[in-house]
DNA sequence: CTCTCTCAAGACCGAACGGTCTCCCTCAAA
DNA sequence: TTTGAGGGAGACCGTTCGGTCTTGAGAGAG
């Protein structure tokens, strides 16, 4: 109930319900309600070890209906890693960072101070595109690449800033943060809280050197 | 067949197999054909993917034969973990990093030489510590305790590196360094071959700020 | 009013899951 | 020679998997 609720988690709460005896032909269209419980039990548990029954049951819709919706699981999940870009990357990741602070080479080192909160969470989950690349080691599944193409729009992301801060390889310096960044939520799931200080520090002094380089 | 061999693949190559026709009672002890075919099957695949039947069937052994050497997948699964950081962390990443280069820093920086020969490996299959641990993001479950265990295993090999590399913090250090290995590895996951030149040229960084500040 | 569309409920499917049980063979030690 | 452990083969168990199909209730459009 709390109003911090989690950034990743439900961002339209429109779970009605309309009260007990109500039901049939519920209010939300059913495809949101699906997708909302897709959502947090594939970033909290994983692909593998949610089947659709847990979906369904969670949702409280009909097997037909997320059938309706989306032609397999693997349908529903790259549905979910799209949404995960929306929530996460999006309006969470870099949104929080943008607002932060304005400077290009701040807010690479915001990311950080943002990560250090989602690390302290109760539910901090870990990187769904990497959990679900790593759970499809092939690299010709639909869901591994999904997950690795989301990855590199962080990237991406990151590039941009490194362009914006004058260093001069900003594709190879933006690949270099990530590591960091993939390094440092990988320690955060080990339980190394100090985990998103710990690569600030490093990632300030690669800052450091790229930019008297430079 | 070549010598190469995975250096993370059989190591007793021993699968005598005696020819077509003579089975019953197979050559060498079943545990080890079962644990082989576990080791080339869960460090490729993951657990969740891989079951039970697919190991009996690589293995060559009859069901039974598997649940009187481990009670339960689950404990299979603990001891393939096992035999993981005996290849893989000792007999291969440390073995040949310490075979390479003599002095502390330098076998940091040679930690990311061996990245980078893995990394290349067609049948490169990331850390399966890592793999194992996000498969079961429960903190309490007995395998995500066991990957987080030989990672920090990992850690305490590099912090008598940095303990011996004179460097005061070896505890955080060590932390950092792992911070870059592993995030190099999942950059490597991704299907960045220059992952491991990455990390090391960051560690490189870092090693040299250390240095100077003690 | 009827036609159509969405949805809940749930029976049902074949396959795969982890795990148990029985039967028979072989080989070595007693 | 007997015995018993180790092992192969495979039937079998209950459960869960992803996915299909049917039924019937409600709601909007004609």
């Amino acid at each position: 109930m709390g109003v911090t609720d989690s950034p990743l988690g439900r961002i339209a709460g429109a779970a009605v319900g309309s009260g007990p005896g109500s039901s049939t032909t519920t209010v939300g269209n059913a495809r949101e309600r699906i997708l909302e419980a897709a959502y947090e039990l594939f970033s909290r548990w994983g692909i593998q070890a949610v089947g659709v029954d847990s979906i369904i049951a969670r949702s409280g819709v009909a097997r037909q209906t997320l059938y309706r919706h989306f032609s397999s699981k693997e349908d529903l999940v790259l549905a979910f890693l799209e949404r995960r870009e929306d929530l996460w990357t999006k309006a969470w990741l870099q949104h929080e960072v943008q607002e932060r602070v304005s400077d290009p080479r701040d807010r690479l080192l915001a990311i950080f101070d943002v990560f250090d909160e989602w690390f302290q969470r109760p539910d901090f989950e870990g990187c769904s595109f990497i959990n679900v690349m790593l759970e499809h080691p092939d690299p010709t599944d639909a869901i591994h690449r999904a997950g690795a193409s989301y990855l590199a729009g962080i990237r991406h992301f990151l590039e941009d800033l490194a362009r914006r801060a004058g260093i001069a390889d900003a594709e190879g310096f933006a690949r270099e943060w990530h590591i960091l960044m993939k390094g440092s939520i990988v320690a955060a799931q080990e339980g190394d809280r100090e985990a998103a200080r710990r690569g600030q520090k490093v990632g300030r002094m690669l800052l450091r050197s790229e930019l008297d380089a430079g």
